[in-house]
DNA sequence: TGGGTCATGTAACCGGTTACATGATTTT
DNA sequence: AAAATCATGTAACCGGTTACATGACCCA
């Protein structure tokens, strides 16, 4: 039992965390459990939950058991070593940097040359996109993290939908005229 | 000119977003641009930023100048063609999913084994960190990302005090008493 | 029993990260 | 003129993404 493993990522504890919540799964549990607990805004592709997990397994994080029968799929369980890992985890401070990356928040940012009218759009966009993403997550997922996202996502909301407001009325308004010059 | 490039990311428009917005740039010059407009929640570490410019003058749409003289640095202008690519880049719906990356937001998801004070020692720690980059950001960070960034922040802020406040409450509360066996 | 979706995997590529390294400027 | 920091680059590695592919199960 490999105990030194080459640096766990956070999707190694996303994994151990999934597997010490759910009980044994397989690849295709985990990406459920995911699915429900981490949600749409930080997604694991599944193609990395099945090198992931063998990595761990390799690591004595997790045990795999292959199935004799029928589709002969893997199953992981923690080990008592996993545990303590994410244990360790949970209780360290956290270092890592947050990443937030926005497509709106790149446009926001270099939108200068667009007219008012193309940034009502634009906000418009965004706000759709992310009423649609609040109602999937709504409906999807579960848990603590659950009212984390929903906080930011509804701060995103309201922030695209106050910056729409803005612009309708700037559309509206006259364009400034030119000052008449003094008699 | 190579005028067919191979797939622009985010990284890439960011580059060019931010040559249209400052004007010809070292890479140097543009590290500090993004710095402020994009700000520490979307870092672009500078080796990178060598990296993709390089790409883009390929593609034509940076024109790549070398200093003649002293440290000989590389300069950057955005072409004609790459203020086209970025305007239409702008106009465009955005598809891309957001990723909100944040290692508060796992633990949260799995730290149902931890007990009340550990919750609260963790949600204290988030709470920090966060306050810690909205003061980096306030200062550092300028333009209409900032206002973005600043909403999302303080949503987070909010959430992690009144999840500390909460697990404060819990850990003051007494542990419920075993019910007294009836006589 | 055939079509669709669920489930499971493999493989190649590449953007991004990390680490190394050094020259130019500024400060003391 | 030494130290510190600013500025600039290179290079290797690897996690993560994308694309390919196939077998099992369900339902009409």
């Amino acid at each position: 039992m490999r105990t030194s493993s080459p640096r766990l990522t956070n999707t190694s504890y996303a994994l151990l965390g999934a597997i010490a919540q759910a009980g044994p799964c397989s690849p295709y549990d985990l990406k459920r459990v995911l699915a429900r607990s981490i949600g749409p805004l930080w997604e694991v592709p599944h193609s990395q939950i099945y090198d992931e997990a063998a990595r761990l397994a390799r690591a004595g994080l997790l045990l795999e058991q292959q199935e004799g029968t029928g589709r002969r799929r893997l199953n992981y369980t923690i080990t008592e070593e996993g545990r303590r890992e994410l244990l360790r985890w949970l209780r360290m401070p956290s270092r890592d940097r947050v990443d937030f990356r926005d497509v709106g928040l790149l446009k926001l940012a270099f939108a200068a040359e667009l007219q008012p009218a193309e940034l009502r759009h634009v906000a418009g966009d965004h706000l759709e996109a992310w009423t649609v993403l609040r109602d999937d997550l709504t409906a999807t997922m579960h848990g603590p993290g659950a009212a984390y996202v929903l906080t930011m996502v509804e701060a995103a909301i309201r922030f695209w939908a106050s910056m729409r407001e803005e612009f309708n009325e700037a559309a509206l308004e006259p364009l400034p005229e030119a000052i008449p010059a003094p008699v």
